[in-house]
DNA sequence: CGTGTTTGACCGGCGC
DNA sequence: GCGCCGGTCAAACACG
């Protein structure tokens, strides 16, 4: 597919003046790739789990719009859907409201790290969606969220 | 009473 | 084959 003209990590990072222009809330830090999580930069569909902000909706039902910098420098509009999706967020908590509603099925401590990793899924049967969300190892004050698979469905309206 | 969390057990993949 | 490790299950529990 279009995966490999789409480029990671170093356009975003030193883009992240534009942060704001990702539809993230406003207490969401984006933080680009990351290295650290090889396995998030993906290959395959996945769908930036935002429903506020950027979202739309393409024939596929599932979609999502992500803007990186253009050649000139002018953010490019860019839609993409992956199976994995990757993020570090500044946050007290590690229940972020996204648009969908999780249910905790797991908790795991891992090596490498003295925190635990909470596993989550999307509460809406039949919806394959997944989520992992640990804090960051050396950055406790970060909150590192893994979405995996598409939504299936529409945005579970919540407060 | 319905929905979500907690928590230890269980399971499968992988490296040695 | 065995043990480690990450991921999931499910029963009991908490809470509106």
């Amino acid at each position: 597919m279009s995966n490999d003209d789409f480029q990671p990590p170093d356009s975003l990072e030193s883009d992240r003046a534009d942060q704001s222009d990702f539809g993230f809330p406003d207490d969401w830090t984006f933080d680009g790739w990351l290295e650290d999580y090889p396995e998030a930069i993906v290959s395959g569909p996945i769908q930036i789990p935002f429903n506020q902000g950027h979202q739309v909706n393409d024939s596929a039902g599932c979609s999502s719009l992500l803007q990186v910098p253009g050649d000139s420098g002018t953010p490019r509009e860019r839609r993409e859907v992956r199976e994995r999706y990757a993020f570090k967020t500044k946050s007290e908590v590690e229940i972020l409201d996204d648009g969908y509603r999780w249910r905790k099925y797991g908790k795991k401590m891992v090596k490498n790290s003295p925190n635990p990793r909470n596993y989550y899924r999307c509460s809406v049967e039949g919806c394959p969606v997944k989520k992992r969300v640990e804090r960051d190892k050396e950055d406790p004050s970060y909150v590192i969220t893994t979405y995996e698979g598409i939504h299936n469905h529409q945005t579970t309206s919540i407060s």
